[in-house]
RNA sequence: GCGGUUGUAGCUCAGUUGGUUAGAGUGCCGGCCUGUCACGCCGGAGGUCGCGGGUUCGAGCCCCGUCAACCGCGCCA
């Protein structure tokens, strides 16, 4: 293991005072030019080699290791022998140069080993839950439980640190980039918007709560009226949602930006070099798109199924209604018959055989669907032929036309899907997924991004039918207070995502700074103006004051690290992180407060059934 | 709240059609070993087969229920 080496010089001013009483250098630091030198190491047994007359330990710290070794002739060998993995101890001893075929060139250290002439345990081990040394697999429940010994592992290390040298890059980035960095409040006010608050009780306010910010939002539109211009901040939000393996629940982290004076392609142009760099400078040297398109949300859900689009995947879907409307496919052809229906392909070059074809009917009966049609061409000696149930219900004219919209030959195929979009569109979308990665379309050493555009403001509650806010409320209608008289579904937000293979990595707008549009636009969701102001009248009011246009966007930052350390997990890249139903096994949260605590706050909890 | 997958030694897993005393590797403990670096060799401990019920002469295996973990849906501007 060997993280930083340049950042472990700063044993070297130790040299001239006395011994330091734990270490006069890391375990990453020997080499041939100390070989005659007495040293005194500190780490963890990393690897007991014990061959009776001669022992060996991996000492291991955060930079590194080093082979320290001793025999009978070692004043403390009894006690040497008596260490155990993951002891934490102090040797001191004489550097000595391995003999050329004992080299090891594996580390750093190799060329050298350290003969132990004392040793002092710093810290005993119990027999431990989980390894540290090697890969071995464990359950996520013991790792979290035991997450100190879990992060001791060179691939967590690693992750973390990784993590460490993103973090203070973007903050370099954001600096050049003449932005400065400013601290708002952890506890505030809850906001109508978006996901389910924290919420925290007030002591001196029975009966109050406050709220843990979801995001900066306000706070940071609010510095934009003070006039800071360009705001950044590392900034916790807090929110309370189920997890997904890339959601982490309770809190994450997000590079949040706002900046005055601004449309939304000044945005972009401001971000993609800080994202873009950091991909560049942490990518493993992956590919990294240069190229970003913007691509509208109708199209995105129309092409990929989805507003965070793997554009790794060559994959388009294309509708395809007019090929089915009227033909023999019964289930198809009545389908479109009813309003706002139609028939979706997904072309799979390369996918021509049965035995797939059935495999992604199978996918798509598993994610709820009825199944999914597909149609595949194949050789047939003379000529190339349809086959699949589709093909034959349909006959040869439309399928031939079908082959050629979706520009298709043989050993290709195609999958279809109907309804209404709503109801199939995502289903759609993982097939595409899947499709990709089983035939190897998808192009597994490249980072690619797309700007997601045109978000509609509102959308309609399938069952009531009431208008909500589908996005960011604080967003800037496109056609500002015009559009608002219009037919609200038909509104657009200069509201964008940024999203890099298949994730969401960035979510922003320019936001409404006119106080009479973001009544009416509140107003179209059901909020009254009293409401409005009552909720979050701060930043109404401060509208009313000379407010800068001005727009932001916060990128994940758990999110880019985990593509970047290239885990499918974001709890691999978060430090102690709480589990599937969002409880720190470790530390015991949540957990019951003492009734004093309860007393103080006037709070009594409901027994739960 | 709903669905899927998984659950056998500390860990990773095997366990045939339901059939004798549930195995391997690894880790742990003990012994041997002076050049290993995934050291090697010998021995040992370690099991409520997630839990409960049922079917059966007999259940790790079949059935029902339940719990837990993870993944997904809902949810997440």
């Amino acid at each position: 293991m060997c993280i930083h080496p340049s950042r472990t010089d700063a044993a070297k001013s130790i040299k001239e005072r006395p011994m330091h009483a734990y270490r006069s250098h890391t375990c990453a630091q020997l080499n041939a030019s100390n070989v005659g030198d007495t040293v005194r190491l500190s780490g963890w047994v990393h690897r007991i080699r014990d061959h009776g007359g001669v022992l060996f330990i991996d000492l291991r710290d955060h930079y590194g290791m080093t082979q320290v070794l001793c025999d009978p002739d070692s004043p403390v060998f009894n006690e040497v022998e008596k260490v155990r993995s993951e002891w934490c101890i102090r040797i001191d001893g004489n550097v000595k140069a391995r003999a050329p075929e004992l080299v090891n060139p594996k580390i750093p250290t190799g060329e050298i080993e350290v003969f132990i002439r004392d040793i002092e345990v710093l810290g005993h081990a119990k027999e431990l839950p989980l390894i540290v040394f090697g890969d071995q697999e464990y359950p996520e429940e013991t790792r979290l439980r035991y997450r100190y010994l879990d992060l001791r592992r060179e691939a967590m290390q690693r992750n973390m640190t990784l993590r460490s040298d993103v973090v203070a890059s973007i903050r370099k980035r954001m600096w050049d980039a003449e932005f400065r960095e400013y601290q708002t409040p952890i506890i505030t006010a809850s906001s109508p918007e978006g996901a389910r608050d924290f919420l925290v009780p007030s002591r001196l306010h029975p009966g109050k709560f406050y709220a843990l910010p979801q995001a900066p939002q306000q706070f940071k539109q609010l510095l934009m009226v003070s006039g800071f211009d360009k705001y950044f901040q590392i900034a916790p939000c807090f929110r309370d949602e189920d997890p997904r393996a890339d959601r982490s629940p309770t809190d994450f982290y997000q590079l949040d930006l706002e900046m005055s004076f601004v449309e939304q392609q000044d945005v972009f142009d401001t971000i993609q070099p800080v994202v873009q760099g950091i991909f560049e400078e942490f990518g493993g040297g992956k590919t990294v798109d240069t190229e970003w398109p913007q691509i509208s949300y109708a199209e995105a859900a129309l092409k990929y199924g989805t507003d965070k689009p793997d554009l790794r995947n060559p994959i388009e879907m294309q509708v395809v209604s007019e090929h089915f409307a009227g033909s023999g496919f019964a289930i198809f052809a009545k389908l479109l018959e009813q309003e706002g229906t139609e028939i979706r392909a997904i072309p799979a070059p390369t996918g021509g055989s049965r035995k797939f074809c059935d495999r992604m009917n199978a996918f798509a009966q598993k994610e709820g669907l009825p199944g999914m049609g597909y149609i595949f061409w194949r050789d047939q000696g003379d000529g190339m032929e349809a086959a699949g149930p589709l093909a034959k219900n349909i006959g040869p004219e439309r399928t031939e036309a079908i082959r050629q919209q979706l520009g298709l030959g043989v050993g290709d195929a195609a999958f279809f899907l109907g309804g209404k979009p709503s109801a199939f569109e995502g289903v759609a979308g993982r097939a595409r997924t899947v499709i990709g990665k089983e035939l190897g379309l998808t192009d597994e050493n490249r980072f690619a991004f797309a700007w997601i555009v045109d978000f509609p403001m509102y959308e309609a509650d399938e069952e009531t039918g009431k208008i909500d806010f589908s996005h960011n409320p604080f967003s800037m209608p496109q056609g500002g207070l015009e559009a608002l008289e219009g037919d609200p579904l038909k509104v657009l937000g200069y509201q964008y995502d940024l999203a890099c293979n298949g994730y969401e990595l960035i979510s922003g707008a320019i936001r409404n700074h006119k106080p009479e549009i973001m009544f009416k636009a509140f107003e179209l969701a059901g909020y009254g103006e009293d409401e409005v102001r009552k909720r979050f009248g701060g930043m109404v009011n401060a509208f009313q004051y000379g407010a800068p246009p001005h727009g932001g966007c916060a990128a994940g930052i758990d999110r880019i690290v985990m593509l970047l350390a290239e885990e499918e997990n974001i709890r691999e890249v978060i430090l102690f992180p709480m589990n599937q139903r969002a409880e720190d096994l470790m530390m015991g949260a949540p957990s019951e407060p003492t009734s004093d605590q309860l007393m103080e706050l006037s709070l009594r909890v409901i027994p739960q059934e």
